[in-house]
DNA sequence: TTGAAAGCGCTACCAA
DNA sequence: TTGGTAGCGCTTTCAA
């Protein structure tokens, strides 16, 4: 009672209302009009509002702080502004590019995107499918690799099919198989160019390094490469496949296992991602063999960290931000609900592949 | 006509509502109950409903793929389940590594993320935070770099005071000067002790590069280098500090920009983060030295990558997945309205900064 | 150009 | 244990 002159005690900034967001009634009546108009200057039709009174609502509105209530606005339109995205996770440079590119695409739309890791689980998955369903989104982008075998194939279909019937779209981003609008990565041409590329360049005794799970994208690549290695009569002992977590962690965990069977005059260790490749490289050198000296490596996908480690990557390309991009216009195109759009892929040579002729290589080392 | 045996062609799947998606109502009609019965089956008071009709709701809401209205909900009741975050950019593995932290908090607190991204642009900043107000969330974690000089200062923290009055709760990652909750990152103690470490160890020549943009972070960072040098009386001459882009890219020209005016006995190069830091090395290395030995690089972060890289990379840990746990937490908590939370960084030597007392340093370059 | 009023899908209160 | 009903904040006819 000391310091202010009144009693109640004044509050700082615009938002003078306190305890409660403004609406749109605080704002029609602030300006003296109604909520019609107030709602009708606020968004599209302010050509059909006198000038004062549009003036009036818009300084009403700012007075207050109003911020239109998206929830209330769903409800009233029918429609929202929201693209769901899920990922398997956010800290892998695989998704994270691509989420960069569909924030981009959602961004550029004027669209939310609202983001959910499902964590290679597929119940998960559904469950997260489900509870984005309510959120009624524009579309539903969902990337990571299908799993064989998983008996929620049904239910996500089921769940999907509810969504589209109601209007909404569904974009697959990588999964083969299942009934819609889908991107996809020619994972087994992809990897059989390169084990053609590989075999070009000479080499002839092969390990890989896969995904076990289940996960069809690992599956699909191991084929194709096994399939490339086979046109020059290459085949790949089973002592030379190992299976392991499709993360880094796992990329690790398989170099070291090879290294404990005894590498045995392998000469180039194939790795089904790139972020398995690089953590494969770490562990050998942590195991004292230099990679791309004492046994070339390869992965696919052409994350960005693939330019910097060393020896760089040999990989095959695949435009991540692009998949991101190309989903988000697939999703909002109202062509056939069902069409798979495939983008290129294609062999980077680099350091990792020894015999390279590239001139630069050798400084390195 | 000729294979059905009825007119009306038959939609597949459980769906079989049509163009629309399913509401309580129609839930409730098909179950023979009130909507009131039927919410309360679909939520927690499941206990005061009999046994047979909510076993006819729950069957009824499985038919017709109902999926409840999040938008409805939310402003029946008054709340949502929402929380924003918003980040620099996706692509980057410091901001992921911290959505990574949030997605997971906000899981297990059945919670919905929803993302957006800033871009190093205040204005698109404010922006995102005006328009995500509007989801109602039940907190918004704002994450990137303050930057000095920026004029939507008041205009963002004016923002974030209305949403507060009305409940929300504001959570700032590594931004210092705002009155909200922070998770604070102590830049210029970890690179202050950095450099210590670093003199410690020998080095007596720096170069420095960091973010131009007023970028907060960076300056503190710059600083604390600086002022630790000091404590051993060793100036970075101005020659030696170069600007650039806060990214790869922007590493990757400083290093080039740091050659063109001659290295000239520089010893180590302190990038103000990894990703900086990285980028430099490579592009050390494209120009012909041997970064951990013609040049000793260190970053700010400890970013996944930095072990990848080779030499690994010397540099100050901040645990990123932590912060963002941390900020869910403090969003999450009923404190003090502006308590700041420090994490702890601590400076891990590696291979990057040669004269390292450790065996293994000598098996890679 | 304006305002009254009818919803949108849901929750929660109250009475039965 | 139930159902009727009054909102929640907004948009959008429909008349005036």
């Amino acid at each position: 009672m000391e310091d202010g002159p009144a009693a109640s005690p004044p509050r700082r900034g615009a938002a003078v209302s306190g305890e409660r967001q403004a609406t749109l009634r605080d704002v029609a009546r602030a300006a003296g009009v109604s909520q019609a108009t107030a709602s009708r200057v606020l968004n599209g039709s302010i050509r059909n509002v006198r000038q004062g009174n549009a003036a009036r609502v818009l300084a009403a509105a700012a007075e207050l702080g109003y911020a239109p209530h998206l929830s209330a606005q769903a409800i009233a339109r029918g429609s929202t502004n929201t693209v769901a995205l899920v990922v398997s996770g956010v800290d892998d440079p695989y998704f994270s590019s691509i989420a960069a590119g569909v924030t981009q695409a959602a961004e550029a739309a004027g669209l939310i995107v609202t983001m959910a890791v499902a964590g290679r689980s597929p119940e998960r998955e559904l469950q997260i499918v489900r509870t984005l369903r309510g959120m009624r989104p524009r579309a539903i982008i969902l990337t990571g690799s299908r799993i064989d075998g998983s008996d929620t194939r049904d239910a996500l279909v089921e769940e999907f099919d509810a969504y589209r019937d109601a209007g909404g779209s569904v974009v697959l981003i990588s999964q083969h198989d299942l009934p819609f609008r889908t991107v996809s990565i020619d994972d087994y041409g992809g990897a059989r160019q390169l084990a053609r590329a590989l075999a070009g360049l000479g080499y002839r005794r092969f390990a890989v390094v896969c995904a076990g799970g289940g996960l069809r994208t690992s599956r699909d690549r191991c084929g194709g490469f096994m399939d490339g290695l086979r046109e020059f009569d290459i085949d790949i002992n089973e002592q030379r496949v190992v299976e392991a977590e499709f993360s880094r962690r796992g990329g690790c965990a398989a170099a070291r296992e090879l290294v404990r069977r005894g590498l045995d005059g392998t000469e180039l260790v194939f790795a089904v991602s790139d972020v398995m490749a690089i953590g494969a490289m770490t562990a050998f050198r942590d195991a004292g063999l230099v990679p791309g000296q004492d046994v070339a490596v390869a992965g696919f996908d052409d994350i960005g960290p693939a330019v910097d480690v060393v020896p760089e990557l040999t990989t095959v390309t695949v435009p991540l931000r692009q998949l991101g991009l190309r989903a988000m216009e697939l999703a909002l195109s109202d062509d056939d609900a069902s069409r798979i759009v495939q983008v290129s892929t294609s062999v980077v040579l680099r350091g990792s592949t020894r015999r390279l002729p590239r001139p630069r290589a050798d400084d390195r080392g």
